[in-house]
DNA sequence: ACCTGAACACCGTTCAAGT
DNA sequence: ACCTGAACACCGTTCAAGT
């Protein structure tokens, strides 16, 4: 058990780590010390496989994201699901995945290198999308069904995403009393994006 | 002038100092050496002001919210405008704040000490209100004006202040391809949020 | 209300030398 | 593909002793 570290999978293993440490501590004070220890292998060992601090954390931050498009992804495939519904159900996966790793969201969205979250894209699968691809898809099929009105898709998909964004970043790091209101929170958001959109609120 | 650091200036300069530096390089690259190398007295000198490097940057943290609330403050208080614009034009300087001190913002609602964020309301005149109060007094008067639909003031404050937190935050550390659609995606927020909140809009 | 200078514990990282 | 052990530069912070 201690011989597979040996061959192929300590990388793997830093990067899980690093992801449980990160629900307990942030990112600043974990230390490559504190990591290796509890893997039991030597400081240096690091190094095998990493170049840096840094780069062991990009990768932390890349399975992050592969994660949350995962989970998107999953709600955007479910043909059992109306578009209303999957916007709905986008936005609370979202959150929920914010409020359930809250320091590596913090780490995915703060600013520690973003060169690497631009490749983040290519680097997956090349039929895959990014998770904001999946979302300006979900825009696009609102369009066609005429639930949002037909503007650029990109920048509804960019707003309902700030919108997303900032509730999650408000529930993880805002005033608690935003937390207690999380539901009610989430569904005026909700109806903030649906209405603004519709195009039969257009009669000033 | 250099005796001025002797008597009651250097706990400002501090803060000063410590705001520009926030500027150039990000808070974990900021050292006390530094800060008081560039100021001409011994790095031990901050710890007659802060008990630590954490304090001295809550007090710059605390600064960066009195000049949102101020800059918020006077669009909220220029009676040649209407609700509407008020709303427009606080997230625009809101995020315009937020572009011209990225690094300070990042810092104001990252999860550096939130002890004080709680308090930092209090610490303020007794005849003051927070960045957010302001938001949800406007709040109030547009439900008042029937620009917005009665509900909760609070739920609808928030929503907005998401809105605008996410969509600032993209643009100082999302994809630069955000940061090239500013103006529309501002256009796009907007609409978001005034329609939406409409009670006109109310015919499904 | 500052100064100097030395020291401490703790980092990330490098290197030499092993298996 | 790991190990040990020593070392380096750089931190924040403390302390003793000054003015």
């Amino acid at each position: 058990m201690k011989q597979s570290y040996h061959h192929h999978n300590l990388k793997e293993a830093l990067i899980e780590e690093a992801i449980a440490f990160l629900e307990k501590q942030p990112y600043e004070s974990i230390t490559i010390r504190g990591l290796t220890n509890l893997l039991k292998v030597s400081r240096t060992a690091v190094y095998r496989h990493f170049s840096s601090k840094e780069e062991l954390f990009q990768a932390v931050i890349l399975r992050g994201f592969e994660r949350l498009k995962e989970k998107i992804e999953k709600v955007y495939k479910n043909p059992s699901l109306t578009i209303e519904e999957k916007i709905a159900k986008i936005g609370e996966s979202y959150i929920a995945y914010a409020l359930d790793f809250p320091e590596l969201y913090r780490l995915m969205f703060g600013d520690k290198l973003k060169q690497l979250r631009e490749e983040s894209c290519e680097i997956q699968n090349s039929d895959n999308q990014c998770a904001f691809d999946i979302l300006v898809a979900l825009v696009v099929d609102a369009q066609k069904e005429n639930i949002f009105v037909e503007v650029n898709p990109m920048e509804q998909a960019v707003a309902i995403w700030a919108l997303i964004h900032g509730q999650a970043s408000l529930l993880i790091d805002g005033h608690p009393m935003i937390l207690e209101q999380k539901e009610r929170l989430i569904k005026t958001g909700l109806s903030m994006i649906m209405k603004g959109f519709k195009p039969t609120s257009t009669l000033t």
